[in-house]
DNA sequence: CTCGCCCACTCGTCTAGATACCTAAAGGAG
DNA sequence: CTCCTTTAGGTATCTAGACGAGTGGGCGAG
């Protein structure tokens, strides 16, 4: 039997100021928070909700794209409308970048990701020396030029984030920074050794819609917002010896931290 | 002059296998990271485009569901579609509920902008008992019912956020902490007195669409995350004395941490 | 039985309108 | 001058239909 025969969804009040693509929207919306659609689930087909509803295709597709918008389903082409799953997330501690796991010679992704069973990648890794912009500017303390390295962070194949680390260039040139790999315990653990012992980080949280570049590195979902951080790290002397600018998978990440309340 | 008749856009790629609506999102959006459409600038209306680029008006109407989708612009009805203004953010700085701030009488959200030259209210205040949801129960140490005071930030009229903040009834029953006002710093500051001194909190942030009711709740425009924070403060005998669920407008805040090297 | 093709179903894109409603400015009545 | 109406220009919603393209199952040829 058809789920739309089975009173799974009502009827258009014509009475209503509310748009008609709204009032289907709202119907699917309703079913899928009581649970009448399940996590990966499909819903009925444009053609189906044309004849059930009584109104033109575009109408229907407008519904979609609002629930879509919402992260709630999305669209495979050829085969159907599914209710969106939501996927495990991972956690951010704030311990993450504590010196016991450096000492461990793990970075710090790589260690959550063990931690979570998960299977843990980086790639389109790249290390080169470049202008500064402003705003990395400032954050370093007025340098012109920096070491970058960026890279995207995979787990169990799919892409959650993509980071690029700035280093004044007097701090990293000629060091192992400055290598593709830059050894057990990461650039942290060898800007401790270069002398920069490291006394705090600073770190900035938004959040936004992602630019179409940032869509096609970390394949999102219609819907899914990216968690920007900008992480700063300072040594014992208060110089900011590393600016690290992250853009996350928001379905991907809860981020967790610990503040003292003195 | 029409904008258009300047070469601020270019033509269609007849060649491409990007659809049409695409191309015409894309080159608004180069336009409008470009500078060519300031912030709050009316971009060309429907009708011109259709003119400009030969296409349907449906065609020239994804192409800005696109960008509102982005959150790069929004329409308003009768006048235009507008080049989104950027609003200036909030800064939640991670000493925002230091013990020297209570002593001073003030909450965090009234400190927090008058510091920022803002105009703070608080409004829809509801304060009552009610049984705890599961994961509000987890959080409280296994409590059935707790105290629940629900209340909504805004900032320079603009609502900002709305928060719940849940407390063990056996702790708020009967205290001030139950008053609609709970008096000079806050809850926080009545917990203290009560005998709780807080030690520390834990904070856990997720970033996601907003539901419909959060949508009117905050005002949002279209392509605006919400940020969800939930907040657990610990007193020294390391109890779980107060959950506060919080939802922000995305484009109103930037979190920020200080997090320790150690 | 297996392989390959065809077809039905599905979403993606686009056209060409019609009607409704909102906004702002111009113009007329009082 | 003030207030209301008109009008032009804008977006919002909806219809009806066309063609494109991905998916998967059925069916016939071998």
């Amino acid at each position: 039997m058809s789920p739309l025969s089975s009173g799974l969804l009502g009827d258009l009040d014509p009475t209503s100021d509310r748009a008609v693509f709204r009032q289907i929207a709202d119907q699917l919306r309703e079913a899928i928070d009581r649970g009448r659609f399940r996590e990966g689930e499909k819903l009925p087909s444009e053609a189906e909700l044309v004849d059930h509803y009584g109104v033109s295709r575009m109408t229907v597709r407008n519904s979609f794209s609002i629930l879509q918008g919402e992260g709630l389903v999305h669209a495979e082409h050829g085969k159907g409308v599914f209710v969106r799953p939501r996927p495990p997330v991972r956690r951010l501690a704030s311990d993450r970048f504590a010196r016991r796991h450096r000492e461990q010679g793990k970075s710090a992704f790589i260690v959550e990701a063990d931690a979570a069973g998960s299977h843990p990648q980086v790639d389109s890794l790249e290390v080169k020396e470049e202008k500064a912009s402003q705003d990395i500017s400032t954050r370093l303390g007025s340098v012109r030029r920096v070491l970058a390295r960026r890279r995207r962070y995979l787990l169990d194949g799919r892409p959650v984030e993509f980071a690029t680390s700035y280093l004044p260039l007097d701090i990293a040139r000629g060091t192992q920074i400055a290598e593709p790999n830059p050894g057990p315990g990461g650039i942290y653990a060898r800007l401790e050794e270069l002398g920069h012992r490291l006394d705090h980080f600073e770190e900035e949280i938004r959040a936004r819609m992602p630019s179409p570049d940032e869509v096609r590195t970390l394949r999102l979902a219609a819907g899914v917002p990216v968690i920007h951080l900008i992480r700063t790290a300072f040594d014992t002397e208060k110089r900011p010896v590393e600016v690290c600018d992250t853009v996350m998978a928001a379905d991907a990440y809860v981020l967790a931290y610990q503040l003292p309340a003195t």
